[in-house]
DNA sequence: ACTTTTTGTCTACAGCAGTCGTCTAGTCTA
DNA sequence: TAGACTAGACGACTGCTGTAGACAAAAAGT
């Protein structure tokens, strides 16, 4: 077990989100996406950035112009799957099957994600035999 | 999409996972389980279902001897669904791909469930073929 | 009946997430 | 260079969750 990382809320994660996916971005670039979308003001989102920042799932550094572009501290697969490690942890005290019913009731899958899950149930299957 | 019921914390899932779990209970029963582990005082669990209660996400009524028994309102794979369900939408933006991600990163997985994905995977390309 | 224990409700408070306004130090520009 | 705009740091307020003591009412014990 390893989740340490303090807690996230929503719009926390929301940003730490758009920040990771789409590159180093100016404090600005995240206002004007995420935020005029939702509708908040710029300290708003200035705030929630600090805070990741804080809690360290976020580092900048000054770009050419002397403005801070942020990037997430961690690499993106990584973060997500701790994301929902930490969700499956905390919230389903480490039950698998609910995610599993889960996936079971979303109607239509990426083909890509069909594609993977069929990738890892041939693994794990192998996997098991062996130990078997 | 349909998640629109109060939000949930960390202890109040606990709580709620419980009694869902473990039929319909006293209060004092979930004190002596839930509360007890965690050192928790007795009217701090007390609080917490009260408050699931008003959410919603509880009911209750009384037994022979006038004690308030509490049971989710909700069939407890439903429950767990939504769970997950709230969890991708609101944290996740609605990928699910991070799940599967997750799911692969799990170094084993309980036999029923991988018999489960199996079942999933298989109607879900059926589908995807029909729906060609 | 008096005391103790059990059940529930109420009140309270700290901490944190969500949301902003203010203020300051630079920059830009007419 | 004065006025306007930008980037950041700070402070602040609200609401919700975690936690629990104080109390009242009811039940059980002796």
């Amino acid at each position: 077990m390893e989740t340490d990382k303090p807690h996230l809320g929503e719009q926390e994660f929301e940003v730490l989100r758009y920040i990771d996916k789409n590159g180093p971005l100016a404090a600005r670039e995240v206002v004007e996406a995420v935020g005029a979308e939702r509708q908040l003001a710029r300290t708003t989102i200035l705030t929630v950035i600090e805070r990741l920042r804080k809690k360290g799932y976020l580092k900048r550094k000054r770009n050419k112009d002397g403005v801070f572009v942020y990037v997430s501290s961690e690499p993106h697969a990584e973060l997500m799957q701790d994301l929902v490690r930490q969700f499956v942890d905390k919230m389903l005290g480490g039950a698998v099957s609910p995610v599993i019913a889960y996936l079971a009731s979303v109607k239509r899958l990426p083909e890509e994600d069909l594609a993977e899950m069929q990738k890892l149930v041939d693994e794990l299957k192998a996997d098991q035999e062996e130990h078997k």
